[in-house]
DNA sequence: TTTCAACACGAAAACGTTTTCGAAACCATA
DNA sequence: TATGGTTTCGAAAACGTTTTCGTGTTGAAA
């Protein structure tokens, strides 16, 4: 077990200085082609790397970004993350993941302890207790301390920053209306509570499809989940005191769950029920029947994501100028088996 | 936008030194109560925090780790990371996650990044094209710099660390026993190329089960999926070519395709077929019918790599003893509705 | 022989910490 | 007053780089 080698190291096998060993490998000019060999000969010989981390502090920059999401497990959220190493990786930089576990604290000692050097710039999506509490003074601090911030899918509008989000509510109407078309008119939606951004983004974009078409929004029809663990039962009672067309869900599991109970109520999806999903995950592709979803791309979000922080970074700090943009990534309909 | 303040601009404007600054902050006893206070005060006021990367140069340790894995979206590999980066976070450690993408070239790329002073250790799981060509001198490389390596699932005997595993066999070989058990005789088999470590090893268990049983072994009746592609068509051929009583899948995907395709081709499972899974992701808890699978629990893999990994990071230099384990953590079959 | 450029290299600062050691300044005791 | 022990602080080294600037040496031209 050796440790790494150092210049001073090099240098002082070589019997020469730290400089023109650095200098020989960088292949500066400065150093005759002799020494210059025999530096790099060596140098090969033993391996040598840079330290990275003497590099950061040299340069007050890690070449390393953030990213912040709620869960992990999520299937969307693992997709992002995917995108971001692409693009982050093609450009040099190193990934460090977070969990915030839907938790403020979390999220606040996340932000806290990384943003002291350790990285350049966060990308993060919100969680939900954050949104609930609405306080994002954490956040504003890491930006006014210059540290450059990327938010995606769960947002707020409270924070001046670039941001990449997907039109929820247009998805989420596309998608009602795409039931509506299919001649359906008792439409049930499950949907999260209200602050959840995008769930609330959701749910406005199916009343808006409802009252566009002259159908009549109907309160009963629509269920608002919030924890995740009894839900089958507020599902199973939507279903079954309804005597639903289609069902459109925010999400996956609503969605594949809605499918389950309304396949033990003994009806077929979907020639007797159709529903829709959102996110397009294993979990809607493997299921069976398949679901037809509204596909957010996370992988795309996720690179583009990283190349707006990205080009934050490598902007020279004179020719900043604080200017904010909302990418919106399309979403499309993929259209599978459990709609008719 | 206001930069980090620093020490030094902490002791210029109080007019002390630099030293006099760090020392107030770590409360010691060198110095007045008076100074102290005063400097802390500053310091509180101008939101002052080391700046890690120096503490990183100077410690020469990251508290940071970084964990290689092939592919995020597994949902297996999510848990993993869940339960490394709780146990990271709970001993004050960061995690980097890098993704080989499968690739032999990123696996080494990740590894030669990172292993110059950014991270303390590695927690890794082999990629297939690392499997395949059996080539592993960028680990023995990292290894024998003296950092610590933890392997989990796909690992290789070729090389010495400490490494975390399922028993791969044996819960293969209890699932194969648990549809024998059943009265079943002609099991199929839906497993991997041997070249990843743990396809061969599930196939050696069903095999043994077989064995134990004097059930007469069956080429006929496995199938080995090299590319994600077109496997489902091999299923096919599989299933409607045999009269199968059951079938052991060696990943979740094989296993609710196999549904998929048994329930396609007029077989209602579990009655007419019975299906085994493993790996306890989402799929095998929302497909319908539900997926009697082996759980591997992730997340405690995750969390026993990351508390052997940083057990090894934080013993003195002096009391450190080459000698690695390998812990095993335990199966589990969890019973669904894919089975009789 | 003197002068001057070109060449080859080294010293030192800088990035932001922590820590060791030395040195003033103060007080009390002999 | 001389001695010695505290108390309180600062200088400097160290972590491993890169880069600026200075300096000594060489060779050629005057």
């Amino acid at each position: 077990m050796r440790r790494k080698v150092t210049l001073k190291q090099i240098a002082k096998e070589l019997d020469v200085s730290i400089s023109t060993v650095s200098k020989s490998l960088r292949d500066s000019s400065e150093i005759s082609e002799d020494t210059r060999q025999k530096v790099q000969a060596f140098a090969k010989l033993y391996n040598y790397k840079p330290n990275n981390i003497a590099l950061s502090l040299k340069n007050r920059k890690s070449k390393t970004i953030c990213i912040i999401i709620p869960e992990i497990i999520h299937h969307f959220f693992a997709t992002v993350i995917s995108g971001v190493e692409h693009i982050a990786n093609e450009n040099g930089y190193n990934v460090i993941v977070c969990l915030s576990d839907e938790s403020f604290d979390k999220e606040v000692i996340n932000l806290e302890t990384l943003a002291n050097g350790s990285i350049d710039g966060f990308i993060m999506s919100l969680s939900k207790e954050t949104q609930q509490k609405r306080d994002f003074h954490h956040i504003a601090e890491v930006i006014n301390q210059g540290m450059p911030v990327v938010m995606f899918d769960r947002i707020t509008n409270d924070i001046l920053c670039d941001k990449v989000i997907i039109d929820d509510n247009l998805a989420a109407f596309n998608a009602t209306q795409y039931l509506i078309d299919k001649g359906f008119k008792k439409i049930g939606l499950i949907s999260t509570v209200d602050y959840v951004s995008v769930g609330k983004l959701r749910t406005e974009g199916y009343t808006k499809a409802l009252k566009t078409n002259d159908i009549k929004f109907d309160e009963n029809l629509i269920i608002k989940i919030e924890d995740t663990d009894n839900f089958e039962s507020q599902i199973e009672t939507l279903i079954s005191n309804n005597d639903l067309d289609a069902i459109f869900a925010v999400n996956e599991i609503f969605a594949v769950t809605a499918i389950k109970v309304a396949t033990r109520l003994g009806k077929n999806v979907p020639n007797d029920i159709s529903i829709i999903g959102f996110t397009d995950g294993i979990i809607s592709k493997y299921s069976s029947p398949s679901i037809t979803t509204v596909s957010q791309n996370g992988v795309k979000m996720g690179e583009k994501a990283a190349k707006m922080l990205i080009e934050k970074l490598e902007i020279e700090e004179e020719d900043y100028e604080e200017q904010y943009k909302t990418e919106v990534i399309e979403t499309e309909l993929v259209e599978r088996e459990s709609t008719i």
